[in-house]
DNA sequence: GGGCAAAATGGGTACGTAGTCATAGTTTCA
DNA sequence: TGAAACTATGACTACGTACCCATTTTGCCC
């Protein structure tokens, strides 16, 4: 009996054309450049040990073999992906449409890939958290409604860092950047104040978030510091969508003016809201109504809206994102993981301008 | 207190909790539940021959050691990863974004995951897809500028699938699925023409893109049955962004009127169109411009705009895309490739009424 | 209950790269 | 000039899963 080496699995596929490329290995760029497995291996990983002019015929068969080294083997031995996860709750929010362009492009320079997943449910974000273990990942970027704490415990025992963006979990032992909600809450509602505002209409998104409940507690902090009485104002759900935002001012007005200042805890609500007051219940914005937002997403700046708005530093933010997972100059302080930023507060036209 | 509290330190307990310092394989799983390596690795593949009853036996001994398959000894094996490559040019855009959503969805939906990759320019998309090839992507959609034929090429010759996703590159032996762009063209250009535009400010994007050609060339399709000379149309450039064309507007009417319909590529850009319009040159649309667009996105819809455009069916071609790459109910056929939907006219107040 | 087919399970190896260790080749310095 | 200290390269194996194939167990029928 014969044995001969066993063959690569070439099925020579009838409906596509001649297949040139069959699956090219370190092996084949060995032989082409007349060097061994291990010196391709080497080329490919600015191994230092290495004679230039070694390396130079190396690359020059890989480039004319169009050889690529196979990720999957490469992770299977070093033990890492070169890949950060990012999950993402809202990508129709700019704000993290706007995180995600920056994560992507940061991620790039430093010769990550960016895993996504889009997920509504707290339950989906689990789920999305489970598979990406399978993909042994570097990092995970959760930008998503409230992880469960055991998920992203899972994540930290097998030594993955994870780093909440916008949000976080008190308590956990994870890394997380976010804003000082509860000073933008305030220093937002005392803008409000200061404008003459004394009924107040707050829409809020998911109350879970430790983000919304921040911002909330601002709010009811300048209450207090004003002297206004929590009675005054009035908390709706807008689910942080425009069209919830939308359907929650519709309701709240549907008997006349129901507040003079209406607190939208992100942009995108606050663009709903305004659209309401303006189109459907032919209120002027502000001279009827005051409208503030937080983020300072693109649209807000925009003529139609023109919004005031507590700015998030949202490069800022990426950055020290990246940090916490040790991409960035410096390796991220263990003692230091929760990140807090202020925000900024940006006046335009939605807010009467003091007296 | 009959219980203890559990230890800070984290301590492993061979019962619940997985030891945090060890890498978990498929052969763990095996000695904990008195199996083979190879039938622990049967029950995360829902290989038939197998009785249930082993089955759980693995799937318990899993949960309870939180174990999960190294998707990369998976991939190493397989020559599957599972993995969906995406390039956008422009999340900025929210077609791009409500596309990214629905792939998302539907891709997680069919167990794959999705690798992102975000350029601006046509070198950057070819990087990136060269990248791609390292993960052994099982499928590569581009919705980037105009790929290069040879990178495209580079994966078709590995067997990799790749659709352009609104877009479509002349002659490549690749998926593309698009609107009839030609056809929009000329039928937005003659609702214009009918509500009584004569002179047109055009307002493209890239002009190397067969979708902004197509467009362009139904508009002088249309000019040409209406017998309206090409002289009355100034076709400028707006980049495909909301800035792009607002700043392309304010200077096309600089000196005055310049056209009585604006006739942008995307939506985006008439976005930027209509508020440049009215808030910088105060200018009534559609009294006294008509504006229209491409795209239908959400934004389109909302009262700051109510803007009439040509809608691209994004559910259904994101459908036609995951088809074109093997994900859809019928493998696609190789001789239809090409998939044009119509698109749809969605008549909103941007553009007057015929009389 | 014996014999046979089918189902269930285990053994063993390939997948492609990284990295350890050994070895051949080269330079340094006493 | 010879030994030590490097440098450059090659041989070999681990990484964790899938899958082919062999083997054992079960189910079934007469």
């Amino acid at each position: 009996m014969q044995k001969d080496k066993k063959p690569r699995k070439v099925e020579p596929d009838p409906t596509t054309d001649a297949d040139p490329s069959i699956r090219l290995t370190s092996i084949d760029i060995a032989k082409l450049a007349g060097v061994s497995q291990s010196t391709v291996s080497r080329a490919f990983r600015n191994d230092s040990s290495m004679s230039p002019k070694t390396r130079q015929k190396v690359l020059d068969a890989a480039m004319k073999l169009n050889y690529v080294p196979n990720s999957f083997a490469r992770g299977l031995a070093t033990q890492k992906s070169n890949i950060i996860a990012i999950v993402i709750g809202d990508l129709r929010n700019s704000f993290y449409t706007e995180s995600l362009i920056a994560f992507s492009h940061e991620l790039n320079v430093r010769g990550k890939h960016l895993l996504l997943f889009g997920t509504r449910s707290a339950q989906e974000t689990d789920a999305a958290v489970r598979r990406v273990l399978e993909y042994q990942v570097d990092g995970i970027i959760i930008t998503a409604a409230n992880t469960s704490m055991r998920t992203a415990q899972l994540c930290l025992n097998r030594g993955i860092p994870v780093v909440t963006f916008n949000r976080y979990v008190p308590g956990a032992q994870m890394g997380s950047v976010s804003c000082n909600n509860i000073e933008g809450g305030t220093m937002m509602t005392n803008l409000l104040v200061k404008a003459g505002a004394r009924r107040f209409l707050v829409i809020h998104g998911e109350s879970e978030t430790m983000t919304n409940r921040d911002r909330l507690r601002g709010f009811y902090n300048a209450l207090d510091l004003n002297a206004i009485p929590h009675e005054n104002a009035s908390v709706v759900k807008g689910d942080y969508t425009y069209d919830g935002a939308h359907a929650a001012t519709l309701e709240a007005f549907a008997d006349g003016k129901a507040a003079d200042a209406v607190l939208c805890l992100n942009d995108i609500m606050a663009m709903g809201a305004i659209d309401a007051l303006r189109y459907q219940l032919a209120l002027r914005v502000p001279e009827d109504v005051m409208v503030a937002g937080f983020d300072d997403i693109p649209e807000a700046a925009r003529a139609p809206y023109n919004l005031t708005t507590m700015r998030q530093p949202r490069n800022r933010m990426v950055h020290q994102a990246l940090d916490l997972l040790g991409l960035g100059d410096t390796p991220p302080d263990p003692n230091d993981l929760v990140r807090t930023l202020p925000g900024i507060l940006v006046e335009r036209g939605t807010v009467r301008k003091a007296d």
